[in-house]
DNA sequence: CTGAAAGCGCTAACAA
DNA sequence: TTGTTAGCGCTTTCAG
C-alpha cells in the first residue's frame, strides 16, 4: 500500500495519456476487433508506462461475461481435493477461465453459503464435489442457468452432469478382492464423518458385497481428529488387542491404512500373510513406505480434467453436446498387503 | 443448467415481486438503514420465493467495494500451504472478507499473471508467499494501493508488510542444535527448486552456522519430481553408501526426512545414535512414525491468522496502525532423532 | 479502422 | 422510513 489515496487509473487515463478514444483503447487491451499497428502501439505503451490494471468488476458488469468457474470442495487437507484442483486448472489453463476455490468443510450450510456466496459472483459454470446438497443448494444450481459438473461421485442423480466414480461399486470391489484372496475375518476402520458420504458410500459397497458371500465385518471403528498416521496405529492396535484372530483390515483412506502398516510392522506381524491390510485413494505421498499399500486410485486427475473440460465446452457453445453421468473406473492396485498365497 | 436461457433476476424483479422500491429491497438484503419490520418482511419473503441472488459485480461496481483478498500461494501439494489457508480463513471469516486462493507453481512469471488478473477484481488486500517477486509484480503490488502482506519469510524488505520467519536463522538454529549434540558429518537434503528462495536461505543459514565453528556439508543432494517419501529412501541409501561415516542427515522438509528415516530403520541404522535426522516444517501429518523426527515449525497457522488480522484491521481503517515486519519464532522440536547423549 | 451513446445491476447521497 | 437520481468503469452497438 504504497500508494493509498491515488485514485485506481482507469481506461480513461490510459485513453487521455495515449490520445486514443477509450474505446479503442479498450479494443488494443482485449485484442478485439481491428485496430492500426500504430494505435495499438500508442496504447500498450500508454498503459504499461501508467501500470494500467483493467478493472474487471466493469468488464464484467458490461459484458455480462465472467470467466471465473467456482469449484466447491470439502477441504484443501485432504490431498484428494488439490490433486483434483491441479487437473482442473490443468484444462482450463488453456482457456481464458479461471477457478476459484470454496471450501466448505463438509457442512452443508458452509456449501450452501459458499455456494450463495460464489454464484453472486457470477460464474461461468461450478463444479463441486458431491451429490448430495441441501434442497437450497440444489435450487440455486438449478436457477443459476449455468453449467454445473458434480464431482467425485456417480452414485446419484447429478442437478445438471457429474463426473466419477463408483464409490459403491469401489467397496464391492475392494470386498470381492479380499475374499478371493481367502481373507475372512475383516476389520474396518475409517473416518467419523457422517458427511462423508463417499465414504459411507464405499463402506457400504464393501459390506454388502461381504454379505453376498456371507460374511461380516467382524469389527469396525471411527475416529475423528488428530494425525491420521497416529490414528491409524492407535486403532489397528486396539482393533487387533480386541481381536488378535482378525487376518484383514480395510481402512478408509490411505493415511490411516499408513498407520496400520507401520504398527503391524513395529509388532512384528506378517503382512500380508498374517494380516492384509487395503486403504483408498492411492495418494502418491505414501509410494516409499516399507510395503506399498494395496489400494484403489480415486481417478482425482481425469475427473478434475473432464470435469473442467465439461464447462470449457460448454461456455464456449451452450449447446455442446456432454454425458450427463461420466463414470470412471478406479484401478485397484494390490501392493504388497494384499496377497494371501 | 437446469434454466439454461431464463436471464438471471435482479434487484428490480424483487422490487416488483414485493412492491417496494429497488432502493429499499437494497437496503434489506444488506442489513443497512432503517427499514420496517413489515417491508423488511415482504422483501425477504419475495426475494426467497423467487431465488433471487444478488449480483456482486454490479455491487461492487456501484460501491466501490470488493470483500476479496486475494491470496497467492506457490502450490497447495504442499501442506504447509493449506495450513496457511486455514489461518486465514479462521480469522477472516470473522469479517465481511473473503479469501480468493491463486497459485504460482513456484513460477514468478506466473505469479505475475495471477496477480495481475487478481488485481483486476480489485480485491481489498493481498497476501501473497515470499518477498521474492519480478519487478512488475513488485510494482503492481505498489500501485495497488490496498494493502499487502508477504508472508512466510522475513529476510528481505517486503513491498508493504511481511509476516513469518527468519528461514536464515532457521537454518542457523537447527546447525546449532546439531552441533551441540555433538553431530560432525554432516549430510543435506533437499528439493531442486532454485525458485524456492525460503529452503535456499535456510540452507544458507544451515552452513553459514556449520563454518563458524569449521565444519562444512560433507555431501548434498537435490532431487525433483516423485513422491517425497520414496526419493528420502533412494536418497539417503545413496548418501550413506557414498560416505558410511556420515552421522547426520538435515533434510529441507519433513516428507523427504520420514523417507529417510523408514530407509535407516530398515537398514539397521542406530537412529539417533549412530545417525540423526531433522527435517523442516513441523507437519502434523507425520505424528505417528516410528521415531518422531526433529523438526521445527514454521508456525504456518499463526502466519495466516497474523497476515489475515493485518488485512482486517487495515480494510476497516486504513489508518491503523500496524508493524512493518512480524518475525514469529519458529519452535525446534527435537523428537527421537536428533539427540547424542 | 475509430468514436459516441447507452446501458450492465447495483448503491451513495440526497430528498421527501 | 422510503424513494429518486446519478453514476461506478467498462463494453455493446451502431454510426462515422
Amino acid at each position: 500500500m504504497t500508494n493509498p489515496d491515488s485514485r485506481p487509473l482507469t481506461l480513461r487515463d490510459v485513453s487521455e495519456a495515449s490520445g486514443v478514444s477509450e474505446m479503442t483503447v479498450s479494443r488494443v487491451l482485449r485484442n478485439r476487433g481491428d485496430v492500426s499497428a500504430a494505435t495499438r502501439e500508442k496504447v500498450l505503451e500508454a498503459a504499461k508506462s501508467l501500470g494500467y490494471v483493467p478493472n474487471k468488476i466493469a468488464g464484467a458488469l458490461a459484458s455480462q461475461r465472467v470467466n471465473l468457474v467456482a469449484v466447491i470442495i470439502p477441504s484443501l487437507r485432504n490431498m484428494v481435493f488439490p490433486e483434483v484442483m491441479s487437473g482442473i486448472s490443468a484444462v482450463l489453463e488453456e482457456t481464458d477461465l479461471q477457478p476459484v476455490v470454496g471450501v466448505t468443510d463438509y457442512l452443508p450450510e458452509k456449501e450452501e453459503r459458499v455456494l450463495y456466496e460464489m454464484l453472486s459472483w457470477r460464474p461461468s459454470g461450478v463444479i463441486i464435489a458431491g451429490l448430495e446438497h441441501s434442497d437450497a443448494s440444489r435450487a440455486m444450481l438449478k436457477a443459476s442457468g449455468i453449467p454445473v459438473v458434480e464431482i467425485m461421485d456417480t452414485d446419484g442423480t447429478p442437478v445438471d452432469c457429474a463426473v466419477g466414480i463408483s464409490h459403491r461399486r469401489a467397496g464391492r470391489k475392494m470386498a470381492r478382492a479380499i475374499l478371493k484372496q481367502g481373507y475372512q475375518r475383516i476389520g474396518f476402520m475409517g473416518t467419523k464423518m457422517p458427511l462423508d458420504h463417499r465414504a459411507r458410500k464405499r463402506f457400504e459397497g464393501f459390506t454388502e458385497a461381504l454379505a453376498k458371500e456371507g460374511v461380516e465385518v467382524v469389527d469396525q471403528e471411527f475416529y475423528s481428529g488428530g494425525s491420521a498416521l497416529a490414528k491409524g496405529r492407535e486403532m489397528t492396535q486396539a482393533m487387533l488387542d480386541r481381536d488378535p484372530e482378525l487376518d484383514f483390515l480395510y481402512y478408509s483412506n490411505d493415511m490411516i491404512a499408513a498407520g496400520g502398516l507401520l504398527h503391524l510392522l513395529d509388532a512384528g506381524v506378517d503382512v500380508p500373510g498374517q494380516v492384509g491390510l487395503a486403504g483408498f485413494n492411492g495418494v502418491e505421498l505414501l509410494q516409499g513406505l516399507p510395503r506399498q499399500l494395496a489400494t484403489m486410485d480415486a481417478c482425482r486427475d481425469e475427473i478434475g480434467r473432464t470435469a473442467a473440460k465439461i464447462i470449457a465446452d460448454r461456455t464456449q457453445d451452450p449447446n455442446a453436446e456432454f454425458e450427463r453421468v461420466v463414470e470412471l473406473a478406479p484401478k485397484l492396485s494390490f501392493g504388497d498387503t494384499l496377497k494371501r498365497r
